[in-house]
RNA sequence: GCCGGUGUGAUGGAAUUGGUAGACAUACCGGACUUAAAAUCCGGAGAGGGAAACCUCGUGCCAGUUCGAGUCUGGCCACCGGCACCA
């Protein structure tokens, strides 16, 4: 055996090992326990970053030890390959979208090789194919026989000069960030899949998914079903009537204005004789249509000049345009209730608008002034409100609502806050949307023309769309008419591709269906590990398609998603890595100086995978030594001759310092098992095999009973690193003078009668303090261990001159002795 | 703005169910080896006080619950993620 580690050329040798063994290719055996655990896959950008290298090595870890557990483990990998960053880089470089992306994946797929990554190549897929989107395709139209997917208008970014839709991100301060134009917003024709017929089910089976807390409260909030009341004002001097939507019947009588969205018709209508109003809508289009740029703007608004009618009072209230008020949401327009509502009191503040108290707390709040902000509680009663005067939250909710529905103008109704999924992009790298515009209107393409294939020898210069000035790709002919007609040039929302990849692994290689028995056999996904930022759409998406898939018969189950594992990001100097901040890490350059087991070793050790981890050169150093000590410890262990295999270690002839090494070994076997396999907290599982090392490392071995617990310590060191740092202990296992690869050994069991202690050692506190000390024997009763806390020369000092009025006795732990001055 | 998180030594983190705060590392300091350096090995170390034994304080800030709070509750502060066309 050589006398140094040398990863670079051990790594390569163990790959290749594992490639001729075919190490990874998946086992369906429907006798054995199934477990399909799956990263999200990435978007072939260029090189993998640190965020890919941890979530990955995550994935790959608990792969590994869930297949020595005896697990069938289906481990995939692939390509989320269509989206804007191939269009960006190809207006850079005059190199196609398709071109760029495929020599990423090749580039990206190398890396993940030289990482060691036990994936089962065979199942390979990238979203950008005609036979992975084709099935797509396939299921769209589907959705539009079922009457999922529909046509509505909706608003987008608009660059002027660049001609072109803008995503979000696109938009800085309001300006297309390649022009520097004022973004408009336009409205144009979209498909959108009815994601809402399915929120009460979306919401109800969180319950039945073993996800974070958080996440599943991200997206209980995200849906937002509501109990509220639907009704509709008169107008003043109008036969239409303004439908709005309230959460809070119970105040109706403390409005004071009523907000319409700027887009409302309300609002277009005002519009048409007033030039004021006008440009005050013109001022609100040139906003971005991000939530989050709306929420922050200040609140503006205007009046109408128009009025409704209050539908018990007969009062006459003014209708207002508000920037804050969503079209989006419900009617898009909104009863004001500046006195219990912060949004409308602050709105009312700013424009002199009465502010009415109809609602006051039982008791005396001292946060009730209205004169400082609203009083949103529901725990008050109703005042001023005539003949719903002195309820409670729930009774006047249900009086209001119930007088509502008798005069006819409104109704109880749930809300969703969640929206409907717009799928249309105007943008070419894409799946194209199957859909033809004939003389008879539009049609989806029939299931022996799938899939409609993106031309991928475009130029792309970032105006307008590639796809509209092809004639080859627009101009086709209606089946059932032969008369010409033209494709749709949107593609969709690259959501649509990673909304069922998972599904697709699992029946990767069926070529005449999009999904078949197999998919049944995996699904669904026992574990899913991914980056936090997904918590909401992409994952609420893939919940959505699998119940769309679990409807038309593809799949029996309803989520796709057992469990989750949420990662944190990956930090450099406390803030994100970026290229913008010049603060990114290139784990090639890493892997090339320290081998990829350093690396993976860092990646876990540094933090437990859903805090985010902070970046260090120092500490990948330091991974990089520990491995170093333990091929030390390996070869000069058979240096000495005197290993030993698969030997029983006899308890009872051991000295004290054998049977401490014993116990700890045994111990660090139940608490890496436990930390990899329940907690996933692959930093404190290293922590406790670096205790083992070096405790190994100071035993001194001598007789043939000693050399048996070193023998086993050393080779359960190297199996129980084996997930997180596959090929030095591939490597090692071998020197060990074993033929099989780690991959077919079986992980190791706790051996119960090797954990036993005859003493425990007790703190003692008085009055919570730590005080000392005692060793007592494992059996002993409270009354022996209260006598000898008491007897403790350390405690009995501040017991002195003291009545004790209490004493806690917590087993295997502590002893508190609470005392009061005599 | 709204929703969800996070905050512990010089640094990353540990403390799993309310029970020894700081495991394991990194950086640092001292020692061994070396002509020297690197590498390696051994030792030290939360802050303050003390010759020492020990004592006091200490988990973002302020209150509270408890025999006991890093952990639970309420209020603040800072930072991070998401907000529907980034993926």
């Amino acid at each position: 055996m050589e006398r140094d580690y040398q990863p670079q050329v051990i790594e390569p040798e163990i790959q290749k090992y594992w490639d001729s063994e075919q190490t990874f290719k998946t086992i369906e055996n429907p006798d054995q326990p199934k477990f399909y655990c799956l990263c999200m896959f990435p978007y072939p950008s260029g090189k993998l970053h640190m965020g890919h290298v941890r979530n990955y090595t995550i994935g790959d870890v608990i792969s590994r030890f869930m297949t020595m557990k005896g697990y069938n483990v289906l481990q995939p990998m692939g390509w989320d390959a269509f989206g804007m960053p191939a269009e960006n880089a190809a207006i850079k470089n005059q190199q196609p979208p398709a071109a760029w992306t495929y020599d990423n994946i090749d580039h990206m797929r190398g890396q993940l090789k030289r990482l060691g990554f036990g994936y089962d190549w065979d199942r390979e897929l990238a979203t950008c194919t005609p036979d992975y989107y084709r099935w797509e395709q396939w299921l769209f139209t589907r959705m539009v026989d079922k009457g999922l997917a529909y046509r509505k208008k909706a608003r987008v970014n608009w660059d002027p000069v660049d001609q072109t839709v803008l995503a979000n991100e696109q938009v800085i301060d309001g300006r297309g960030w390649r022009s520097g134009a004022l973004v408009e917003q336009r409205e144009i024709d979209q498909w959108f899949i009815r994601i809402t017929d399915y929120a009460d089910e979306l919401l109800d089976d969180l319950d039945a998914v073993d996800w974070p807390e958080q996440v599943k409260t991200m997206q209980k909030n995200w849906i937002g079903r509501s109990q509220g009341v639907e009704f509709s004002f008169e107008r003043k001097g109008s036969e239409e009537r303004l439908e709005v939507y309230t959460t809070r019947p119970d105040t109706i009588m403390g409005i004071t204005y009523v907000a319409v969205a700027a887009q409302h018709p309300i609002a277009t209508q005002a519009a048409a004789s007033n030039l004021e109003i006008q440009a005050f809508i013109e001022e609100c289009a040139h906003m971005s249509v991000a939530e989050a740029d709306l929420a922050q703007a200040p609140k503006r608004g205007m009046a109408t000049g128009q009025f409704v009618i209050h539908p018990f009072t007969g009062e006459e209230i003014p209708i207002w345009i508000g920037n804050f008020v969503l079209m989006e949401y419900g009617s898009g327009a909104v009863m004001a209730v500046p006195g219990h509502d912060q949004r409308d009191w602050e709105f009312a503040t700013q424009y002199g608008l009465p502010i009415k108290p109809v609602i006051q707390p039982l008791d005396d709040d001292p946060e009730y002034d209205l004169s400082e902000k609203a009083w949103c509680e529901k725990t008050g009663v109703t005042v001023h409100s005539g003949r719903f005067d002195g309820l409670p939250f729930a009774d006047a909710f249900k009086a209001v609502a119930e007088a509502l529905e008798e005069m006819g103008i409104g109704r109880v109704t749930t809300n969703y806050r969640l929206r409907d999924w717009g799928v249309g992009r105007q943008r070419y790298w894409g799946c194209p949307i199957p859909v033809i515009h004939t003389d008879e209107g539009l049609k989806t393409v029939r299931d022996e023309d799938l899939p409609v294939t993106l031309p991928e020898d475009v130029v792309v210069d970032g105006s307008g769309s590639p796809l509209a000035t092809r004639s080859d790709f627009v101009e086709t002919v209606d089946p059932d008419t032969g008369r010409p007609a033209k494709r749709e040039t949107d593609t969709f929302d690259t959501f649509m591709e990673s909304s069922w990849y998972y599904a697709r692994f699992a029946s990767a290689f069926s070529d005449d269906a999009m999904l078949d028995a197999h998919a049944n056999h995996w699904l669904p996904v026992d574990l899913y590990i991914g980056g936090i930022e997904h918590a909401i759409l992409h994952l609420l998406y893939a919940r959505f398609f699998h119940k769309v898939l679990r409807d038309l018969g593809l799949v029996n189950s309803d989520e796709p998603f057992k469990k989750l594992l949420t990662q944190g990001m990956v930090l450099k100097d406390g803030s994100k890595m970026s290229k913008s901040k010049g603060n990114t890490v290139d784990p090639q350059a890493l892997i090339d100086q320290y081998g990829a087991d350093t690396v993976r070793l860092f990646t876990m050790f540094a933090a437990p995978p859903e805090l985010s981890l902070e970046w260090s050169d120092d500490g990948v150093a330091g991974a990089h030594r520990f491995l170093k000590r333990i091929h030390a410890l390996v070869t000069e262990h058979l240096d000495q001759g005197r290993h030993v295999s698969n030997e029983l270690v006899d308890l009872e002839g051991l000295s004290d310092e054998a049977r401490d090494v014993y116990r700890k070994l045994h111990e660090t076997i139940a608490k890496v098992s436990d930390d990899i396999g329940r907690r996933y907290h692959f930093n404190t599982a290293i922590a406790s095999i670096m205790e083992l090392t070096n405790s190994v490392m100071k035993f001194d071995a001598t007789g043939d009973a000693d050399w048996a617990v070193r023998s086993e310590a050393v080779e359960a060191i190297v199996i129980l690193l084996s997930p997180i740092t596959p090929h030095i202990t591939e490597h090692l296992w071998s020197s060990l003078g074993h033929q099989n690869s780690l991959m077919d050994v079986p992980w190791p069991k706790v051996r119960e009668d090797a954990l036993t202690r005859h003493t425990l050692t007790l703190v003692v506190q008085v009055n919570g303090k730590l005080r000392g000390r005692i060793e007592v024997p494992s059996d002993a009763d409270q009354t022996t261990i209260l006598t000898m806390a008491r007897d403790e020369p350390q405690v009995a000092k501040f017991l002195e001159g003291m009545v004790e009025k209490k004493a806690i006795v917590v087993p295997q732990k502590l002893v508190n002795l609470v005392v009061a001055p005599a």
